[in-house]
DNA sequence: GTCTATATTAGGATAGAC
DNA sequence: GTCTATCCTAATATAGAC
């Protein structure tokens, strides 16, 4: 049985470190985090991020993609199945609206990252889902493709590219996380008035969502 | 008639580390960007570049709030304005997505920056705008949830908070912009593509959003 | 595995000539 | 206003003891 020194009641130490960088990843972006901010958040010295990540660029992939991949995974198991599009568009909504309320601040440290390094991309579709970008292309967007179109063609729908459907989905979900610190000012909320918002939000966005498909 | 060495015909040096600034800070973020990377892209040597703007933050800060304001005063124009609401969203999507199109990168600039430097918001709101946030809030919400009260009581609209409304329409025009490289990647369209889906979408957003109001 | 100490470079900022 | 040269701290990374 393999075990490090087991230093207080922390878990082991890589898992330390990671969680530290995250949190000062996410506040500084990979750029602006400090390699010694990160170690003192982990109550390390900093060779030990050295001995356990090599360098400040592995680590910053690291946390990168452990974060992703919390965050991709279920929509997209949503999205590709069989169920209805009322039903995905519902539990779209809620399981998004719902993780992002806990880690609110993910979305921009994404965007972020992808908007600094867009190679990133690239681990962000492969590594996290499992699946390479073509295949996971056909799975969600062929399936809603055949969706929306069977719908429209019954009347019950108005026609709608399943792209566009899809970007519009995402974009009211995790836009307002992405803007939260502006539309936080924008609208004069606090931490508790945004949260109440996205509150509201949850029950508002199936049905305008909904409401737009409708013919 | 006070003018510096005209050198090429480049316009005045201040403008011209402006730009180079700006677009080494969009690539590489506050925290990434080199001062002497900035230099060389506006051929000066990296001295001038503190005469102008004394340090790197202060730089960055004419950066940003040159951008911000590039950005936001023609949407709270016509959001603010006595236009019907159905005006208002086709003139949103309309002026936003062509803005947008010339310029794909602001948008994860600005959330990037915001993300990382939450104090900037309020330069954002209160110097771009040029009134203070609660103006501004009064002005574009009040209008926007008298229009939309109205027509809900008048039944041809379904009742809909105005926050709600102003960040659905928001979300819809930035967010792909914010999202490129992940909606790129995903959808499998290189630039052009990615220019041709957002020139189908700038018919499609209007009626989308117009359809989710419609009672 | 974890630490202290240190090498080394990078990068923002300034002095001072022109 | 613009340049060259340089200062100086901050920050990543490594060596080597324990």
């Amino acid at each position: 049985m393999k075990r490090p020194k087991a230093r207080a009641r922390d878990g082991d130490t890589e898992q330390r470190i990671l969680d530290a960088a995250h949190a000062v990843f996410v506040a500084r972006g990979t750029a602006g985090a400090r390699m010694q901010d990160i170690a003192a958040e982990a109550r390390v010295n900093q060779a030990l991020l050295h001995y356990y990540f090599r360098s400040k660029d592995r680590l910053a992939e690291a946390v990168f993609h452990r974060a992703a991949g919390q965050l991709f995974p279920q929509v997209i198991e949503v999205l590709a199945s069989d169920l209805s599009i009322e039903t995905k568009v519902e539990r779209t909504v809620t399981l998004e609206l719902d993780r992002l309320l806990r880690t609110p601040y993910l979305p921009g440290y994404i965007l972020s990252e992808l908007h600094h390094h867009p190679q990133r991309v690239v681990q962000l579709l492969g590594t996290v889902t499992g699946m390479p970008p073509e295949v996971l292309r056909r799975r969600v967007l062929a399936k809603l493709h055949a969706q929306l179109g069977a719908a429209a063609r019954a009347g019950t729908m108005r026609p709608i590219a399943a792209e566009q459907f899809l970007v519009n989905l995402l974009s009211l979900c995790i836009f307002p996380f992405a803007a939260r610190p502006m539309l936080m000012a924008l609208l004069g909320l606090n931490e508790a008035g945004f949260a109440r918002f996205i509150g509201k939000r949850r029950t508002h966005l199936a049905a305008f969502v909904l409401g737009a498909l409708r013919s």
